[in-house]
DNA sequence: GAGTTTTGATGTCTGCACACATCGGTGTCA
DNA sequence: TGACACCGATGTGTGCAGACATCAAAACTC
């Protein structure tokens, strides 16, 4: 019916309804008829009723018959799915949600650096050794742009290589930290020295298989990265609740 | 017109297909067709469709014109989702999933000690106390029903009282590797003593504000519970691959 | 107030039109 | 004759429209 468009009515419509939902401009306890997005989006049941079912599996809503579309308080979306930390991300929750992936990531990154150097193939391990070296070289050269990409490398070897599909999942999350703090020209002209000893040294520790070490250097990484975080992230509201099980 | 059945067939559909291919009766490049689904599962277009959009969701499977239905291969799951984790709990990845969970689990929890230590709510770090008192009691009793209840408890606190949404979601996964352990006899007839003091331990560094003392023994709770291990678990093949970014 | 009926929303089914990647046939050219 | 470009047929997901089924809230009756 409309011209060509480059992603599909389905796409649009969880777009629409995940931003709104996630960007507060639809609160939680909120009903909408399916009806109603029909109209607002000038769109087929199908296509309304299609998206409202993934957003039903991401937890964002919940149908009720006779009733309509509830939206669900923030507690009951699944925070770990791409888009819900995608919609986060580009509304005012995204200071909350950066300090969530950071803390997230000092967590994981110590362990899959032991489990690295447990279990890394070896073509890994060298593989990190390379690009911690080339990472001092793009430090020393001033080239942000080539250290952003090498850093994302050498991370996601360290997540890939603990060979945990949960923990290789989180490359994209840990990327995306990465370039924000970048592009926010958060990263110093020169990264640290200390930063860069402390790579070298998780990719020695895990061409060494010495678990003890490589988690300790990994360790070394996340503090120091979650000190010069944004304040703003640190200073997000946190939220508590009773777990309901 | 069939009778009538406790779950949507929506439900029903997502279900089968899921654990099909999770259970790899349908292996990854497999291509089923919609028409073929409809028949298999004796339901509409509509359920089908709105199955598979969920799954699509997942990362299951992908939809290509003129072709299909495509099962995407298992580093396209979505390894975060409850429904993925049920499914790889239910079928012959389920010693692959325990491990994974237990190193989450291992990496997290002393990271949501020391994030409770610093911002939990004063309620919650007096709980933690009660709980891991009643542990030791339960646990001296020998009533290991009750000691679970406690234990689950304990560790729903431990990353509610983090303040991070992502950590407070793993309650279930950890609710369900405590539940696991018990069920299938691992754990020995009283809980060892090291165990109910590290317990302690955490939840007077944490009502008392020390976080590093929290990490501490959070981290030998997880190291101690990893070691006691089923062996299966630990035996499972890792996956290895290159980020795909 | 308890039981019944009405109502209005989602759940499910079906037929249709369209978009578009793939495949095979046809024609052209060397 | 063989290689290649073109082009239309075919099949399948995408989107649409309308119908009936189901079920729970709300209104109504007694």
């Amino acid at each position: 019916m409309l011209t060509t468009m480059s992603t599909s009515l389905h796409h649009r419509a969880i777009e629409h309804l995940g931003t709104s939902i996630v960007g507060g401009s639809l609160p939680a306890g909120h009903v909408v008829l399916a009806e109603q997005l029909e109209d607002e989006l000038k769109v087929s049941r199908s296509v309304v009723r299609e998206a409202v079912r993934v957003l039903q599996s991401l937890g964002l809503v919940e149908t009720i018959k006779r009733v309509g579309i509830r939206v669900l308080p923030a507690d009951r979306w699944n925070p770990f799915d791409p888009l819900v930390i995608r919609w986060r991300l580009a509304g005012d929750a995204r200071g909350a949600q950066l300090r969530s992936l950071a803390e997230l990531r000092s967590a994981v990154e110590p362990i899959a650096a032991e489990l690295a150097a447990l279990n890394a193939p070896e073509a890994l391990r060298r593989e990190l050794l390379e690009v911690s070296d080339a990472m001092r070289a793009a430090g020393e050269a001033g080239d942000l742009p080539l250290f952003l990409n090498l850093d994302i490398r050498f991370h996601s070897l360290l997540l890939t290589g603990s060979g945990n599909e949960m923990f290789a999942n989180l490359v994209g999350q840990v990327a995306e930290t990465l370039t924000g703090r970048t592009v926010l020209g958060l990263m110093p002209d020169h990264p640290s020295e200390a930063a860069l000893r402390w790579h070298r040294e998780v990719a020695e520790a895990i061409a060494a298989a010495d678990s003890v070490g490589a988690r300790e250097a990994a360790d070394r990484i996340m503090r120091h990265s979650l000190a010069e975080l944004e304040p703003n992230w640190r200073d997000q509201p946190r939220v508590f609740l009773q777990p309901h099980h």
